[in-house]
This record gives structure tokens, sequence and C-alpha cells, in this order.
DNA sequence: ACAACCACTTAGTACCGGTGCA
DNA sequence: TGCACCGGTACTAAGTGGTTGT
């Protein structure tokens, strides 16, 4: 591929005209002759969002493999052969036998439910209790399945190494406006056991196996068609250019639609990564408006009004989420701000020598904990009380208020403004602010790129981005140690030499001495970094929040390779900006 | 007004393969 | 040469927010 440089006039959608910016644009050699150069394309208006859109369809799932004959299930200790479609089910509870999951009580009863809709007639009346049934064989076929895997030689991975190759350039592909683009994920989810994410209610649910009466696919009028597998139809073709599907079906665990889309280094999507930065930045030039504005309202004499205007001090200063409502019993019990309950938050009228402190403790996104301690104004606090009065813990905190009502009013403060670009706006100045106060431009590269990842980290903590800690994280640091401890030994012996020849290879050994030091501060710096990393998961700052500009402006200015910040894919996300982004830039 | 639906972004984790070390 | 480790990536769940229909 050809990396050409060059201004991108754009005008976004609708009525917001955005300035001219430099933009770096893949083009394709092949496709040059039909179309230039990206930038002369014209910007699409009314929500269209293409012109041509070309694909092979997505890859399906490979048939259930019936396992050996040899490869046994139990009921009560009597052998039992199970149906193709029973077993199928069977395995995937199989696989998942080391997990504690499968212990769990909603778990083993919806999947129980769901796998006896799987048997034959026979089959439900002598299974009848899951307890006493034995995958145990079954198990063990799989890891050893999965040790022989492992065990291949080469050639027979490199085999299949090529054919996945094979298959991704086939598939992993599209032609969307006279670029090929790379698709994000053109495989269909394989069935299995559904396991959402923390206290979910329907843990252990069949997600059954989709075929090609469930795909509508997406594409232009004039493009080749995706053929469905041979004897088989598609739900649907449409050719709808207002959306950037390529590919759709229905799950049946949520009834929610799946998509496939292109990969985050296309031009439809950076586009839009880069528009959601310039929202953020606008909201720059208007948040200390805004936020008098709500400070104002704290003291309205309507009661909707001052719910808002709390929820919008919370979302702007602990950067929380929206908290739109969920249906209860369909999803785990989680919440943001919009939805927090009366349960989620104690008054300390004082605490630790500090006034009005509200103490968080609730399930957000991904049933991660959100805790926090947080001293608030007065008015807040009063109001807060107001808000708690009379209801039950778990009785909403904000009733007169949801995130349509708070969206509503954000839109009229600023154009386009809506709860989440709070939560971008904070995490960007967030980290200008941070790099900016803690770079220190004497430091050595490591001792930067420190900084950096620290600057990182305050905004990782902001947005409550979490990790587990990684199982091997004691083990590796003690590894780390051990090497520092000998790194401190080899220097200690490089400054005995040294010190010893008066005048032999005086300036080599003061130069290996110099180098190990180098190399110890750089082990050290490690450690502390990573000690410092622990709980925090960085990537999802770093992909979602940051404007990618701040980081390439910071490594301009201070002579860091922008490697050593973004990685290849992370490159290829940012492209865009990487191009825009001078040493002076400030979001 | 609000519920249902749809499209799209944001999120943590499991897994894989390359690398570097004993 | 085998193995631990680590970064990168695939996967897919779980959010947000707009639109549509009643």
């Amino acid at each position: 591929m050809v990396q050409i440089n060059n201004v991108l006039v754009l005008a976004l959608c609708g009525a917001i005209l955005v300035a001219c910016v430099g933009m770096l644009v893949y083009i394709l050699p092949s496709l040059c002759f039909f179309m230039p150069f990206r930038w002369e394309e014209e910007r699409y208006t009314d929500g269209v969002k293409w012109k041509f859109l070309e694909h092979k369809g997505p890859v399906f799932a490979p048939p259930y493999d019936p396992l050996p004959s040899n490869v046994k299930f139990y009921y009560d200790g009597k052998h039992m052969k199970l149906s193709s479609t029973a077993e199928e089910v069977a395995t995937f509870f199989a696989k998942m036998l080391d997990h504690e999951y499968t212990t769990k009580e909603v778990f083993r009863k919806n999947f129980y439910k769901d796998w006896r809709k799987e048997m034959t007639s026979e089959e439900k009346s002598k299974i009848t209790d899951l307890n006493k049934c034995d995958f145990s064989e079954m198990s063990e076929y799989f890891k050893a399945q999965s040790e022989a895997r492992k065990a291949m030689t080469k050639e027979d991975k490199q085999k299949i190494k090529e054919e996945n190759e094979r298959i991704l350039q086939e598939y992993g592909f599209c032609i969307m406006d006279n670029h090929k683009e790379r698709i994000a994920n053109f495989r269909i989810e394989p069935p299995g056991l559904f396991r959402g994410r923390g206290d979910h209610p329907k843990m252990g649910m069949l997600k059954r196996r989709i075929r090609s009466e469930d795909i509508i696919v997406n594409c232009s009028k004039d493009s080749k068609h995706p053929k469905p597998p041979p004897g088989t139809k598609w739900k649907e073709v449409r050719h709808d250019n207002k959306v950037t599907w390529l590919v759709s079906w229905t799950e049946n665990i949520q009834g929610s639609i799946k998509y496939i889309m292109l990969n985050p280094s296309s031009r439809i999507k950076g586009e839009k990564d880069w528009q959601k930065y310039e929202t953020a930045r606008r909201l720059k030039k208007c948040v200390e408006r805004i936020r008098a504005q709500y400070r104002d309202d704290w003291k309205s004499k309507e009661m909707r009004i001052r719910q808002r205007a709390v929820a919008l001090y919370f979302i702007d200063k602990l950067a929380l989420r929206a908290g739109n409502e969920k249906e209860e019993g369909e999803t785990a019990d989680t919440v943001g701000c919009c939805s927090l309950r009366v349960e989620h938050l104690t008054l300390h009228q004082e605490m630790g020598g500090q006034e009005y402190v509200v103490e968080f403790d609730f399930l957000g996104k991904d049933s991660i904990r959100y805790y926090n301690k947080v001293p608030v104004e007065k008015r807040v606090f009063k109001n807060l009380q107001l808000f708690m009065e009379d209801k039950e813990p778990e009785d909403d905190l904000f009733d007169r208020l949801n995130t349509s009502i708070l969206n509503k009013h954000l839109q009229e403060l600023m154009d386009g403004l809506t709860a989440k670009v709070f939560r971008t706006y904070n995490a960007s100045i967030t980290l200008q602010q941070q790099l900016n106060e803690i770079t220190n431009s004497e430091d050595n590269v490591p001792a930067k790129i420190l900084s950096y990842n620290r600057a990182n980290r305050a905004v990782a903590i902001l947005c409550n981005h979490q990790r587990a800690p990684p199982k091997t994280f004691e083990k590796s640091m003690q590894n780390l140690q051990t090497k520092i401890d000998a790194k401190k030994e080899q220097l200690a012996d490089a400054k005995r030499e040294l010190k010893m020849s008066k005048y032999l290879a005086v300036e080599s050994k003061k130069k290996a001495v110099q180098r190990i030091e180098e190399q110890l501060m750089k082990l050290e710096v490690q450690a502390t970094d990573r000690e410092e990393n622990k709980q925090i998961a960085l990537g999802t700052s770093k992909l979602n929040y940051l404007d990618p500009r701040i980081s390439i402006a910071w490594c301009k200015k201070f002579g860091i390779q922008i490697e050593k910040i973004y990685n290849k894919t992370q490159r290829e996300k940012f492209a865009w900006a990487i191009d825009m982004a001078g040493k002076d830039f400030q979001f």
C-alpha cells in the first residue's frame, strides 16, 4: 500500500461544517485508476455513508464435528449415546467444565432448560437431572485435543496459518467507495453457551448457530453480491447506504442485532472518531459556561432542574456514564449516573476531616465496581439529602430524570453535546494537562515514557478502567526484582573495576558503568510502571477517550518515536491524527 | 411521552504466537 | 531447545443515543 499525504477538505454531515485539515490516507494502487485521491471524493450529506459497497459476505462457524464413538457421555453412571444436536450442546458445557460458572445455579438452570429443547423426546424422558450428567470424558477429550494442537509440527501449524491468511484475504476486506478496507469481524459468532458479565440472569443459555437464512446482507445494487453457501439463501439482501454495516443478524439471547462492520483503520470509522474529538474540543470552549449554569441550577425551585444539575455535575466531575434505564431481569443489575439508586450513595456530613463527603458504591458497565469517596459542594450535598428523603434504598436517586431528558438539555447548551462527550472531554483534557505538567524535557526516553504512562493512568483512574490483576502478576514482579538486583550487582562490579584500572582502558570502563546504570534505571522504571498498573487498564482510554493528536504532538515535541506509544494497529487506527497533529497541537 | 428498535461505540478477557532467557 | 512471559488481537458483551411508531 502506498501512503500519500495531502490536504483533505471535509464537510461533515448535516449543518456542521468543519475546517480543512490534513489527513493521511491509504490509497490502493489498483484502484487509483478510478479515483486517484480520497480527498477528491465528495462528502456525503443526509446520512449517506457510501455510494458503493462490495464484499464477500460472512464466514460461517464450522459445522458441528461429532465426537468419536469412544468419547462417551454418562447419565446416572450409565453410557448414553446422544443425538447429534443434543451432543453438540453437551460439548459446549463440557468445554466449560473447568470454569467456575458451570457451578452457578443460574448458569446450570439456564443451560439445562435450553439443552432440553435440543433433545429428542427419548432423551428428554431419560435425562431429568443435570447433576446426574457426566461430561468428564468429553472434557478430557477436548483438553487432549488442545494439547495435540499445541504439539503439532511446524509445517502443520504453518498450513493452518496459511489457510487463515487465505480466508482473511478473501473475506476480510471489502470495497467501499473505491477503497479496499479491512473488515473488523467477518466471522459469524459460533454457537455456544452465553456467558454475560457479572451476575447475568441469562448466563448459560444456548447461543444458537447462525445460518444463511438468518443473515441480512447489505451492499450496493451495482456490486457483485455475496453468494450464500450452496443450497442456502440469505434472509434478505438490502441496499441501505445510510448505514455502515455489511452484514447483520438477530441474536437469540437478548434479541439484539449483531453487525459486521469495518475496522477502525477504515475511512468511515476514522472520520467518525475525529468528529468525536472535535465535538469534545468544542465542549472545551463552552464548558465553563455550562458549569456556571448547572451550579446555578442547583438552586432552582424545580426539582427536575436540580436533579438534572446534580447529575450533570457528577458526569462532569466524576466522568460517570449517562446511565440509560435497563430492562429488569434481562441483564445484570448495573447503573450509570441517571440510573443511580439511593442504595448506591452514602452521605457523610463529615469524613476524614472533610465536609460533605459522598460515598459511591455501585456496579457500572461490565459489572465493574465503582467505589469513590468524593467531597462535594454543600449545595450538592443538601440536594442529595433532599433527593434521598423518604425513599427506599432501591428507589431511583434522580426520579425526575433520565438520559433522554438530560441529553435534550445538553443539546440546547451546545450542538452535538450529549453526556458521553463529557467523558471524552475530561479524559482528553486530563491527559493534556498531565503531560504538560509532569513531562520533564531533561529526562531520558524511558523516564519520559513513564510520565506518559502516568498521565494515561490518571485518565484510566478517572474513567474507572479496571482490570483483574494478571494471574502471574506477583511472579512477574518478583522476576523483575531479581533482574534489578542482578543489575545492581553488575553495576557494583563495574564500578569496582573502574576504580582499579587507573591507567588501562579507563574510558571504556566508564562507558560500561554508564551503560549499566542506564539499564538499571530502565528496569527500575519498568518495575514502577508495572506496579502502578496492577489493576488499571490503559488500553480502553487510549483507544476510545484520548484524542490521539495530544499523544502525537507530545511525541513530536519531546523527540519520542510514535512507535513507543502506539503499536502498529493503533497507528493504523490513528493514521488520520498522525498526519494532522504537529508538535504544537493542544487539545 | 415513551417504548421499542436500531446503529454504533466502548469494554474486559481469553487466547495465541513471537521473543528472550535458562 | 524448551518454556515462561508478554504484547497484540480476536471476540463479543454491554453500553450510548438517535429514530420510529403509537
